[in-house]
DNA sequence: AGCGTAACTGAACGCGCGTTCATATCCAAG
DNA sequence: CTTGGATATGAACGCGCGTTCAGTTACGCT
């Protein structure tokens, strides 16, 4: 047998690396195999290199389209004036595009250490833009004089790390709709970083 | 040859742990192979096995043992009075004893999903048992009106989640000592939580 | 001094890994 | 209807995996 009945890259492309994100989320980069994964999308394993080059590549292009997505989708957000309202809108926009995709949120955290170096280095320099665009947010209340942080590098992080920490226990059937978790954080970072 | 001189099951036990920790932090608990922990020890792989059952018992031994450190090290803590400084005292706490031990909490929060189901419920207990600890603080500062929190469970998750993202780029030559670490994240808790 | 056992070696087990490749089939274009 | 390239198979490659175990050595004890 060869090829199969029905069969087409722009389907099976799209399905390896959706099996892969979901497989790599759940039991970890170093433990799925590629027949794993071709199982997952019902083909031989020989069959991926038809797409992509190498094993770690796929992992690199799962987690750099997710930065990019990250980013391009941070770039859409309407341009508002005062921290404060640039605060929440960040607060808002983070939370939801983080509980919208926690597996690929998941795989950018857990396997940087799966990335050679010179791919660790591309997504570390992606999440450092990310996150330049809060600290430049908290700098500029900070230097009118409406936000009050000790240290902006390190509040940044912190509000990062918190707001990231949503996808751990967040469940879609759980008592809390996205718009409520989004006011229950936007309270608590609001008053993190008040004057 | 077999045994080797100056051989001790005292030396060798931790040993063993300690390089799995150390490796396990580095590489991630499946890319790492028992022949390599056995050569970081200096002895063959098959020795391992005279101190433990298998590779998923060395895991689960070194997660239970964190987290048994980590709530040992908690009730030793004074008892304090106010909430407010029995909330410093668990930021000073989290702070300090997360940054003496990042490769134990790298493990503890990287590797849950390569324990086996009933490995994965005691460690899960564990935690859940440490963060009732810190929603117990914000529940009495809230009762007592100090405390003004939206949701008392997703403040402790996220002030946990806060303090922990600490791990992830403290680094001992930077620019702030762990007391100064401690004073910058205690005035950001201190203000999301205040009422 | 010699014995028993704790500590370790080194080889072996079957297995699954990532990747390659000759081969076969399907589909679209002429 | 033919043909050529895209798409897949399935077998194979060498290798390293976790684990077991018979055999060997060093040490503690009498």
């Amino acid at each position: 047998m060869a090829r199969t009945q029905g069969s087409h890259s722009e389907i099976t492309g799209p399905r390896i690396r959706s099996a892969a994100l979901a497989l790599f989320a759940k039991h970890g980069f170093a433990a799925v195999s590629m027949r794993q994964i071709a199982g997952e999308v019902g083909v031989q394993a020989g069959a991926l290199y038809n797409y992509i080059p190498d094993k770690q590549a796929l992992l690199f292009s799962l987690m750099k389209g997710h930065m990019d997505d990250l980013l391009a989708a941070c770039e859409e957000r309407p341009a508002l004036n005062t921290p404060q309202d640039r605060l929440r809108d960040f607060v808002d926009f983070h939370i939801a595009f983080h509980l919208d995709r926690p597996e690929a949120v998941f795989i950018s955290y857990m396997e940087l250490r799966n990335l050679s170096p010179e791919n660790f280095a591309q997504i570390e320099a992606l999440r450092r833009t990310y996150e330049n665009r809060l600290e430049a947010i908290l700098e500029q209340g900070r230097a009118q004089g409406v936000f009050e942080v000790a240290d902006t590098k390190i509040a940044t992080l912190a509000v990062i790390a918190m707001l990231t920490g949503v996808t751990t226990w967040y469940r879609q059937a759980g008592r809390l709709s996205v718009t409520q978790v989004q006011a229950v954080y936007w309270d608590m970072v609001r008053k993190a970083v008040a004057a």
